[in-house]
DNA sequence: TTGAAAGCGCTAACAA
DNA sequence: TTGTTAGCGCTTTCAA
């Protein structure tokens, strides 16, 4: 009753020995069908399940794919989990999610436990503070061990690893683009601090969109947000310019929200006194009023396809060593807080 | 080089036994400095890192825990799991996170897989389908089995189990009656199915506020959204009604988010017209305008409980036949959507 | 058709 | 101080 349940107890149990139990167990016509059903309906009966540690330890294969996430909060994170879980699952792997909390420590234990055993493979985006302190060790470790890793949306720079990103110049210059294109003339941005890349990036097709319109970008347009501080107060500035910008790039779904926020606070209408765009096309985004145009990302392609490259090369190791390095398409998704007047003017 | 690393070739490698490079690896006092050194050099400039699989098979204890959530993208669920994470990481457990999708089978599969060797313990919101098909077999099976396990904001019915929970009925009671201070007389409710006994409570807390202020509930205005159809138009139906109601009860903030927007789009001032109030206090119902007045969950605290007393379970075995059953108070958060004139008028 | 035995990578009691 | 050995729970080859 109270002994635990494995092979031995059962084999002894029943007169039988371990291997033709494992062997009932796994259908195999080695075992004549009455050994058989004698074995299945203990089984059954007193609710056997094999211990997966040891099954991946004989094995040498879990089955299971490791994501590992800087935070679970942001619906884009989330919607790559159910890509990649989506594809997962369609070929027989698990996901085992962790978080890091967008810390270096805690991603570096991450990686630790979860690739000496656990898992079959790692999905990765890192960790902010893995780029503040410059530190892939853990992961070029991983590589070197010929580890099958595939990082999405934030790689760690220099490390010739596969990845799956967007092209965030492109989206932060579509965003910008079309600011310009509806008539925006001060266009000030809300983004990272420099040494986060997907925010860079951003930053650097703004700027070029701008240069392109023939705008010279201005540095007191440009707004660092540092999330250790209070964010709203950082995004409140902007509205202490003089003169006001008339548009805004958020390099995200929250900063967007609450340019709006403040907006409507200062009295300003939105799109007609000030125009807001966001990145990430999130459930925030679609019900905020006026709705955001934001660069749709599409989170959940990016977990296929990351799932899809990673598989490839637990599959097939030869593969392992040639990094490859997709780029997802970004596109516009226009709403009401840009569809401004302008736009009828100009035509 | 290229030979896979262990405990077995190091201690070739070095002309040792297995014992001392894993006594070695634990600074044991039985093996002498200067081995000691030599062993961590050698260790250190490989990389070595022990199999977890097999550490965890040969201790029988794996110092992680595992989560199964319903789903990643809510605020709330992302909360839980943070307060878990908070309190697991001090007292020096891991967090292995899977997700259900709100689907039975897929609830059993990360059941199974979890409690068979991965966990020491585990962390469960039930997944809606297993509230439908009523089958919550594969969580009685761990019980029976003496498997620490403790239930979160969803529990299974009828499993004697460890849960921490809210007071639901109490939630949905004071969202509504503080609408009847506010002065509403014709009060809504966004809610869910019945089998979903979060929904189904808060809905009860709902009826009882109306009663006690001497309003009979009425059956137009209870609207059970079924998330298999489009939400939006279920809630449009809300501002058919005539006469309309001047008051609206979203079980959760989506639905509050949506109702906000949809009044925007009849034209509809919130609160003058409409009053809102939510479920949840995450970043949504602080960013839009109007702000939205909510039921604050508290989710952090609710993992930091549910971890605290898994962990109760799993260090204390006797304590595992005694369930316990928490709840964590709830509180209303006033923000625009309900701070009408009403409240003025009335005092 | 069934069973014995080796081994996955590690720990720990015991022996030397 | 170091090594031998058994064993965690399972799979699988080989022998019976």
């Amino acid at each position: 009753m109270s002994q635990k349940l494995t092979l031995k107890t059962i084999a002894t149990n029943l007169g039988v020995s371990v291997s033709t139990v494992s062997k009932a167990l796994h259908n195999s016509d080695e075992i004549s069908p009455e050994t058989k059903q004698r074995i299945m309906e203990y089984v059954n009966e007193v609710g056997f399940r094999p211990n997966n540690l040891a099954v991946s330890l004989q094995r040498q294969r879990t089955m299971t794919i490791g994501v590992i996430v800087p935070e679970l909060v942001h619906h884009f994170f989330s919607r790559v989990i159910s890509g990649a879980e989506n594809y997962a699952s369609h070929a027989g792997y698990k996901l085992l999610i962790t978080m890091s909390n967008d810390e270096w420590e805690k991603e570096r234990q991450m990686t630790e436990m979860l690739t000496n055993g656990y898992v079959d493979g790692l999905l990765v985006s890192v960790a902010k503070q893995s780029f503040e302190k410059r530190n892939f060790n853990h992961f070029s470790t991983l590589i070197d061990r010929r580890f099958p890793v595939v990082f999405f949306d934030r790689a760690p720079n220099g490390l010739s690893a596969s990845k799956v990103t967007i092209n965030d110049v492109e989206g932060g210059y579509k965003a910008t683009k079309h600011l310009v294109d509806q008539g925006a003339k001060h266009i000030a941005i809300l983004t990272t601090p420099p040494h986060i890349s997907v925010g860079a990036d951003r930053e650097k097709g703004y700027k070029k969109a701008l240069l392109e319109a023939g705008y010279e970008p201005d540095s007191n347009l440009i707004f660092h947000i540092d999330e250790r501080a209070p964010i709203k107060a950082q995004i409140a500035k902007l509205f202490t310019l003089n003169p006001l910008p008339d548009a805004v790039f958020a390099v995200n779904e929250k900063y967007a929200a609450l340019t709006l926020k403040l907006a409507a606070q200062s009295g300003l209408r939105v799109p007609e006194d000030l125009m807001v765009i966001g990145f990430t096309d999130g459930f925030i985004s679609k019900s905020t009023t006026p709705s955001l145009s934001t660069i749709a990302q599409h989170g959940f392609e990016m977990g296929e396809k990351a799932m899809e490259i990673l598989l490839e090369k637990i599959e097939d190791k030869s593969s392992i060593n040639t990094p490859k390095s997709i780029i997802i398409p970004t596109n516009l998704v226009e709403r009401e807080s840009t569809s401004s007047k302008y736009k009828i003017v100009q035509k």
